[in-house]
DNA sequence: CAGCGTGACTGAAGCGCTTCAGAAAGTCCA
DNA sequence: TGGACTTTCTGAAGCGCTTCAGTCACGCTG
């Protein structure tokens, strides 16, 4: 069974003896004819099998494809399992809707290859915790694509939503040295810094290739005593990976008592390492995280944490891409307000 | 400053005296031109701020978008939250790379709007897990579009790939009843039969409109007698409504001893739910999952579940996308194997 | 030297659609 | 009854690229 050529509008223009403007106003612009012609034109597709305009050469046409480039740092099943940017996303994708959203996920050099951005049909990139200097960024540069970033730093003619990182983790910080703490552990997502993830020096966890790690350590920083903090780095984004680095992390000595870090995921890890050492939490080892994503709350025990308001971040930044998008000028740089959220992770330092 | 025009191929093509079809050939197959002439196009694209062909114009031309329309049948935070969806897209996508993906996220009938699908640029279709009779199915249909299914019964002309449901869900209640369990619970994800969830008689639980609900329960009832058990439906995808189904069905009297979930993300729920009643698994309450996902040998205790291989699952998803791209014929359906995985969250019924 | 193979490049025909400036035909009102 | 609108539909010019059948010049072979 050859598979025999798809109708296109000419087919049905001929088949009902209009001129295809007249088909393709059928389906975009109904005011444009009779109803009853409309009809008899939907009626003679449905007979020939077309279902309706061809989206590649609408796309053609309009110079719209109806799609979000989203690009992202890691692989697939490294990005969903972080719920942040689940929620994000998902609040961005309504916002967008009916733009569909084209996932770009990062290979081994950070973000999406180059190439992959620059054949992408789409009409807007966002680009989600980039490292500095991805690539895919030139990529976006390179095609004029229209670009909105989160988490990141801003760039030249892009538009930025992030949130108060320095401030967030400045509250976080000030609540442990507040709780009588004075040995601190920073525990940071895995980055290409080190590639293999580990012990960390300040000067080389403040010079991180992303954003918010720096700014994050900054705003601990800005509260506690550094040389009362060890600093470790997760060797990937992987569970397994925070697993090992919460390991290491305890197993410092003298042992931190109280760890900040830089996110949710990566203290539900510390919780369930702490747990299989027999480590009490908060009794014997406070545990601050970042995000305040879904799970958070679930912890046992739940997570004191920083707040962001993650679907409000999806939704500006879904706005954000509708305002490009409508040709409007790039907004200044956007920042959703963070809080502490105070839950049972946290308490007293043991002296 | 108005944007100006994006240069296209012809601009590339007069600035350097050659024809169109040489610098697209310098893209496109650099064999046929000499290497010398190759970098001088080159050259003066960079020069000219052009990026390389434009990837709908491109896309027109060779009636390939290389894009692979994911249909989902969630929003994006549901489907992101479910760790098997993850892993399972995630070998998927390094399989079809560099196919990028489009997700198409379900809205409330339930999968994708038929007319998302029919505007889509994309290659292919791939259904994830979407409820019978979904409208976007028609619209990948009426396209033409190949297809390739993912734990959903098999379409006429459609690739199908799932794991063997009945037989896993049997395994699971056979465990269970050889450790002296007679009272069970089964545990449903949402689906829009009924749509409030809540419990469900054995004949509404077998009409599910979701394939992998209908097989899984009949394989729990090949072992267990179906006078022996109660069935509840979570009252969405969300992890606030499997939490909220869990303590329904804890709360039934008598308690069953053993709750037979159909996913991992189900039994954690369960076991955050006993957790807060103070029931002690296994002591009190046998459960058992389904996937054998990632957080299920996290879980507190560690959660005996039906391994389904899911990376694999996905790759061979990715397979049967590039075969049917490559124009090869529909294989017919496949299954990958089941086993069941005893952890810690099964024990002998406590009479 | 005729004949031929080869490497390098080009012309032009699409790919399937949108859109805009009309044309044709009807409607309305003074 | 005639001019001014409306409504409805059409012709044709793109959108930016790929690709295929050549053309052309050149060096090689026998």
């Amino acid at each position: 069974m050859t598979r025999r050529r798809r109708p296109t509008l000419d087919d049905v223009a001929s088949a009902v003896g209009v001129s295809r403007a007249t088909v393709s106003n059928a389906y975009n612009r109904p005011d444009q004819l009779s109803s009853q012609l409309r009809e008899q034109v939907l009626r003679a597709a449905a007979a020939l099998g077309y279902a309706g305009p061809d989206p590649t050469a609408r796309s053609l046409a309009t110079s719209r494809t109806g799609a979000v480039a989203v690009l992202l740092d890691t692989s697939l099943s490294a990005a969903f399992s972080d719920p942040a940017l689940s929620v994000t996303l998902d609040a961005l994708a309504r916002v967008v809707d009916p733009h569909a959203l084209l996932l770009l996920p990062g290979g081994a050099s950070g973000g999406p290859p180059a190439e992959r951005v620059l054949t992408a049909q789409a009409d807007i990139a966002v680009a989600y915790s980039l490292a500095d200097g991805a690539p895919a960024l030139d990529s976006v540069r390179a095609r004029g694509l229209p670009l909105v970033v989160i988490d990141q730093p801003l760039l030249p003619g892009a538009a930025r939503i992030g949130c108060a990182d320095r401030e967030g983790a400045a509250l976080a910080a000030r609540h442990l040295v507040s709780l009588g703490h004075r040995r601190f552990g920073i525990f940071a997502a895995g980055s290409r810094v080190t590639p293999g993830g580990g012990a960390l020096s300040l000067g080389a966890a403040s010079a991180a290739s992303f954003r918010d790690t720096r700014e994050r350590l900054a705003g601990y920083l800005d509260e506690v005593d550094p040389a009362s903090v060890v600093v470790e780095e997760a060797a990937g984004l992987s569970v397994e990976s925070a697993m090992a680095g919460a390991f290491a992390l305890l197993g410092r000595t003298p042992r931190p008592t109280a760890l900040l870090c830089m996110s949710d995921q990566l203290a539900l890890a510390v919780l369930a390492a702490a747990g299989q050492l027999g480590l009490r939490v908060p009794e014997e080892l406070s545990v601050v995280g970042f995000d305040d994503s879904p799970p958070a709350a679930w912890a046992v025990p739940p997570l004191t944490t920083v707040r962001q308001d993650l679907a409000v971040k999806g939704r500006i930044a879904g706005e954000l891409v509708l305002r490009l998008l409508a040709g409007e000028p790039v907004p200044p740089p956007d920042e959703v307000p963070v809080s502490l959220v105070v839950r049972a992770s946290t308490g007293p330092a043991s002296t």
